[in-house]
DNA sequence: GTGCTGTTTAGAATTATTCTAATTCTTACT
DNA sequence: AGTAAGAATTAGAATAATTCTAAACAGCAC
């Protein structure tokens, strides 16, 4: 995808809510694209800093929460850590290296997730389900990140 | 079990970490297996205050961080919301009541562990497995909380 | 252009948690 | 029993991520 049509696919999303496209939240948005990691608020406020100097902080937070309930990107919470954001809209899970702190992503099939949902017992009903391991990854295992 | 037996357990485990068995200690692992909720730091601060006033907020984090460390209670994070407590050791998921705010436990098989681990591509080696729903539960399913 | 609503901004406020330094409690040794 | 050493507890201060507040700003409808 590029550029434009992220930028297109987050003006639909957004107006379809009622919501206004913004530079800021245009800008928020392609810097987590860009960079496919699991930043931080603090992280994200940096990379966005160095080409729009006047946002503030406030902003970088409204704008996510503003994204996530777009739908166009995913909170991560690890423990107690500073909560992570995901562009990575597809069913995964996460896999957290206790040493190097990164997240990597685990692609979940359709069959996975039915098998997971299939876990709870009749009366739970869920709409979201999260999915996280800790643990060692060797190392760079097929460059994902 | 009974209290004693607990207590027994938990002795031995604090001892078997170079540990002290402590008033506080007993009393914050007892409210917490009296009541199987997943009460945050703050309910098991006001229980053990019934029984114990002098007792101070810093203590029960302190006994909390011993009894996570000695795998006597599991710390449940859920989004950003204060950190819960949960003395069911069995593998379990837990799902998160959206209009309830209640954790029920979802107990898992071995089997099913054994799937979930699956999942992982070769190169990752997970050490716990974290798997949380969020939606909505049937009134007290099978009375579980 | 004027008004209306949504957005951004800076800074203050909140809140869960951790830290600090002093005190108290245990245990071990004499 | 008396004392030293280490561990645990305590109260309160400090930290840090996040949310709130109030004011300024922007863009659209009329």
């Amino acid at each position: 995808m590029t550029h434009a049509e992220n930028n297109a696919a987050l003006n639909q999303r957004l107006t379809a809510s009622g919501l206004r496209p913004t530079p800021q939240r245009e800008i928020v948005f392609k810097v987590i694209l860009e960079k496919r990691d699991h930043p931080t608020v603090d992280e994200i406020f940096a990379r966005v800093k160095t080409q729009m100097p006047t946002i503030s902080l406030a902003t970088v937070y409204n704008c996510l929460e503003t994204l996530v309930q777009c739908g166009l990107v995913r909170q991560v919470n690890l423990e107690r850590a500073p909560t992570r954001y995901c562009p990575n809209l597809h069913q995964h899970a996460h896999f957290h290296d206790e040493t190097t702190g990164e997240i990597h992503d685990i692609d979940l099939t359709a069959e996975a997730m039915k098998r997971i949902h299939a876990l709870l017992p009749d009366g739970f009903d869920a709409s979201t389900v999260e999915l996280t391991f800790r643990g060692r990854a060797a190392n760079n295992p097929h460059g994902a990140n």
